[in-house]
DNA sequence: TTGTATATGTAACGATCGTTATATATAATC
DNA sequence: GATTATATATAACGATCGTTACATATACAA
């Protein structure tokens, strides 16, 4: 079943395009606060198109979420797992967070998983259960990273690795809250040099 | 000028019962997701009366917003203050917060200042600036206790207080947002007794 | 060429949104 | 009682919401 050989008019635009780009609206406005016409606007298609390709807002709001899970993951984490150091990692991911909380213009603001909690959970069903095991495979991914150090033997042996990772993503969803809120870039940075220090001892 | 001896039709309902009942409806469903038929109904007045009392659901909302931070605060702040202990106070704060933050049924859900940052910083025009400056006096109150505590002797000289109000603060956005997202009551309690240690020493 | 199947664009649907005329009810003031 | 001022209730406003008929365009299969 080559999507090349099938009947009927061909698709004009691209369907994971068009997902993503739906993701930066939602992830920018909220659920509520996105409109069909907003979407079909940023999505560069019509409504109509919309619906045969995505089911109606809802469906299409799911989607972006499941499209997000299946990513390779934020800045932040990609960033915490690339660098070799453990202290420079918490750092770099820490650097991450408050820069996209705080940037202006180039895309939406802090953590889509943020968006979605503050704005959907509750009012569209089926975000909640995705909400909750997505926060824990954040946790765990994180988890899993400290652990790796436990056996390099650059974090000693009892290193609560879970906790330590619950800890830095709770951190994130501060300057998150407060990027959102006004602080800027540099207000966030003051304390973070202690922050790692907290997190990796 | 006494509200009791003024000319016309008095009021039928109390001005502040009514802000309160608002402020839980936006509280709940966000700015967007309120609707004015939400408002009317929870207030118990109809919609001419409550364009004359508070202006449109803009105004509203912001009036809402002071009358909260006019407030003594709420419940965790309140518990954070009240205790003597330092470190049972700082675990009180987190125990109140976590509580508030997955408790269903008896009134919303987490942090009112969280509500409105999500909901509405970047939708309705003078929210960002109350925001800010809402979010840098909870810091400055949790320090001062903190401050006092340093007086007192019960915490070292070089305490960072400031920081650790922060801290504190962060802390409690990422318990909100679990709680939203789904975690329950217990979850959340795991490393709590870890995280009054970080807090405070 | 003739069907069949899918995608597209236009245009409009009923519902709900925030908001407001309009008329009526209730108080203080003259 | 008459006047004036404010609050209330009903009802409706235009705008926008999410959604969908409908007709048309474009591909494959026969």
């Amino acid at each position: 079943m080559n999507d090349t050989n099938k009947k009927g008019r061909p698709r004009t635009f691209d369907m994971d395009d068009a997902l993503l780009a739906a993701m930066s609206i939602f992830w920018t406005k909220g659920y509520d606060g996105t409109s069909m016409r907003d979407l079909t606007k940023a999505m560069g298609i019509s409504g109509p198109s919309l619906y045969a390709a995505f089911g109606d807002k809802r469906e299409l709001y799911l989607k972006t979420i499941d499209r997000y899970a299946d990513v390779d993951g934020c800045a932040p984490i990609i960033a915490f797992e690339a660098e070799e150091d453990v202290a420079k990692a918490v750092k770099g991911f820490l650097l991450s967070v408050i820069h996209h909380s705080t940037a202006q213009g180039d895309g939406p603001k802090g953590c889509f998983l943020a968006s979605c909690v503050s704005t959907s959970v509750g009012v569209v069903e089926g975000v909640a259960e995705r909400m909750t095991s997505a926060i824990e495979e954040t946790d765990f991914r994180l988890a899993k990273r400290f652990d790796l150090d436990i056996q390099k033997g650059n974090l000693p042996k009892g290193f609560p690795s879970l906790e330590r990772a619950r800890l830095l993503y709770d951190m994130r969803q501060g300057f998150v809250f407060r990027g959102r809120a006004g602080w800027t870039e540099e207000s966030l940075l003051t304390d973070i040099d202690d922050r790692v220090k907290m997190v990796i001892s």
